[in-house]
DNA sequence: GCCGTTTTCGGCCCGACTGTTTTCAGTCG
């Protein structure tokens, strides 16, 4: 029996039980039992008594057993005679839960979607209690989104949505301040909804003005301090917005900004120091609210440091206050090294790339197009790769206090061989190996791929080494394990790829590279120079990971780095 | 169902919005 079973099993008893209409906090003992299993890293036979974890019990625990030994809940198997299977979707219609749907099923008889969709097309619903006409009318509006209802949308959908309403706010002379909020300040691959803090004293007018210039599909809410819509995009987007007063800003983005599992941890600190916290600041125990200016003063006020918001999963980052000091932040970042021009498939030129790079405070960057085996990107030959360089060279003269190192970004080819020689390779500052063709191949061919550019004394790093697109594809499947031994023991980079599309390595990679002690380049991929803002996504999922400020390369100063890249020669 | 430097009972994070009633329950985040 293995701990996701389990985990699965105790998630889908507190399902049922929703659907019973059963005590919310009974059903949430069992949400935490299976959180609780999962937050922990050891395996089950690693684990003596689990009643040991925190949100284990008695009766959690015996549900356990009796999965491990008779590889079946017996508890589960009840509550599957008792509620019909059929009910399960519902829960995901808006504004059905659990005991609005046991009533339907008590009294009407429901016991799927199509008896729902029925009863209320015969106007059933409206004649029990606490149900009328308008929930009704919504349920079957509901219905009928059942199918297209999009899940979760990955974050390289969103960023875009984002940057607009940011430029939307930013334009609006009634906003103070604001921020995004939820899971994608937490840098999470994908989101349900994107969430927006606003400062504002004139609420009114900002809600008339959101409602009327965003391309909104639909309005949920528009109360007088919450704006819930969705916009009218190619796939449709929740977006909501809370208006908060200037003094209630701190609070309000912190409480939205989550998670959920945090956030009643820093309730449940606060209780405990007879404090109250809410979205509008901190409650004294006689009744006074404090606010505060920001976040940190915040989280000061609880003794801890500022957290980053991609940490704040409920767990240890309340206890690891002092490698949350080590972390990396965008401040800390030097360099770019990896991005693209107009000598391959970006849409800037070298000079044009280099200003951008100056612009952004950084004491060095690294120019790498692909080699000449991409012809869709029109990839660099050796002569090209050449001229590129006396380009490069010509912008650094211009610019002492700022270094364009010259580098390239060369293919893997599916044979296993590299798109270039090592007298090639001599002449550059940095060399970036990469698959980008035939993905499809086995895992032994992909590793001996792999192990080639490895073994190339010449080579710096290995760019996006799991070749995955987030919701998209999987990549090619390398056997990461052993990936990460190998660039320990070759001395070489592997690349957090920032491109919101990529995120590669992810988090568990980069937990395993940590643990190494495999040094870590966060790069952009820049194929524009808007992109180079992908490195704060970049950064904030890094953090994710708990990997410190000296294991990112590009934080390195540009001796370090020097060094670091003149080894072989 | 789980938990206890207030507790073995009585809490369990807290508030907005909607739709239902007419002061509140349910849902949601």
């Amino acid at each position: 029996m293995n701990k996701k079973t389990i985990i699965r099993t105790l998630e889908k008893i507190a399902l049922y039980m929703e659907l019973q209409g059963e005590n919310p906090f009974k059903i949430s003992a069992f949400r935490k039992a299976a959180a609780a299993l999962e937050a922990d890293e050891r395996s089950l036979s690693e684990m003596d008594d689990v009643t040991k974890l925190k949100g284990i019990g008695k009766g959690t625990a015996a549900v356990i057993e009796d999965l491990m030994s008779t590889g079946e809940s017996s508890l589960l198997k009840e509550l599957e005679e008792i509620v019909p299977k059929g009910l399960l979707p519902l829960l995901k219609l808006p504004g059905l839960g659990g005991k609005k749907i046991a009533k339907l099923h008590q009294e009407l008889g429901i016991d799927s979607v199509e008896s729902l969709k029925e009863a209320c097309e015969a106007h059933k619903v409206r004649e029990l209690a606490g149900f009328a006409a308008k929930t009704e009318e919504k349920i079957l509006k509901e219905l009928a989104n059942l199918a297209n209802r999009s899940e979760r949308l990955p974050i390289w959908q969103l960023e875009p949505v984002v940057l607009q309403i940011e430029a939307l706010l930013g334009s609006m002379e009634e906003v103070e301040r604001f921020s995004v909020a939820g899971s994608f300040r937490r840098a999470a691959e994908t989101s349900k909804d994107i969430d927006f803090i606003v400062v504002t004293e004139a609420a009114e007018a900002i809600r008339e003005k959101l409602l009327h210039t965003l391309a909104i599909q639909e309005v949920v809410a528009a109360g007088d301090t919450k704006i819930s819509v969705i916009l009218d995009l190619e796939e449709p987007v929740s977006v909501d917005f809370r208006l908060v007063k200037d003094y209630e800003y701190a609070t309000a983005l912190h409480h939205f900004t989550g998670s959920k599992e945090h956030n009643v941890r820093m309730r449940q600190l606060a209780k405990a120091r007879g404090e109250k916290i809410s979205e509008y600041g901190v409650e004294q125990a006689d009744g006074t609210i404090q606010t505060f200016q920001d976040e940190a003063a915040f989280f000061a006020h609880f003794d801890l440091p500022w957290i980053p918001p991609s940490l704040r999963i409920g767990t240890m980052e309340f206890d690891k206050t002092e490698a949350i000091q080590q972390l990396v932040r965008l401040e800390d970042i030097k360099a770019d090294l990896h991005m693209h021009t107009t000598w391959s498939d970006g849409a800037y030129s070298v000079a044009e790339m280099g200003e951008a790079l100056l612009a952004r405070d950084y004491q060095y960057s690294v120019i790498t197009d692909h080699s000449q085996f991409l012809k869709v990107a029109n990839g660099l030959t050796p002569e090209r790769l050449r001229k590129q360089g006396e380009e490069i060279e010509a912008f650094n003269a211009a610019h002492p206090d700022f270094r364009l190192f010259k580098g390239t970004e060369m293919d893997i080819l599916p044979d296993g061989s590299l798109d270039f020689s090592d007298d090639v390779l001599q002449q550059l500052d940095f060399v970036i190996a990469s698959i980008h063709s035939s993905f499809t191949q086995s895992q032994d061919k992909i590793m001996a791929r792999l192990l080639t550019a490895m073994q190339n004394p010449y080579v710096h790093m290995i760019a996006h080494p799991t070749g995955r697109i987030i919701a998209e594809r999987d990549g090619y499947n390398p056997d990461m394990p052993q990936l990460i031994a190998w660039a320990k023991e070759h001395g070489k980079i592997l690349e957090l790829n920032a491109n919101p599309y990529r995120l590669d390595l992810c988090v568990a990679h980069l937990e395993m590279a940590l643990a190494a002690g495999v040094p870590v380049a966060i790069n952009t991929d820049a194929h524009d120079i808007e992109h180079l803002r992908f490195m704060d996504i970049g950064v904030r999922y890094a953090n994710r990971a708990w990997l410190p400020k000296d294991m990112i390369v590009n934080t390195w100063t540009r001796e370090q780095f020097e060094a670091f890249i003149r080894r072989n020669k």
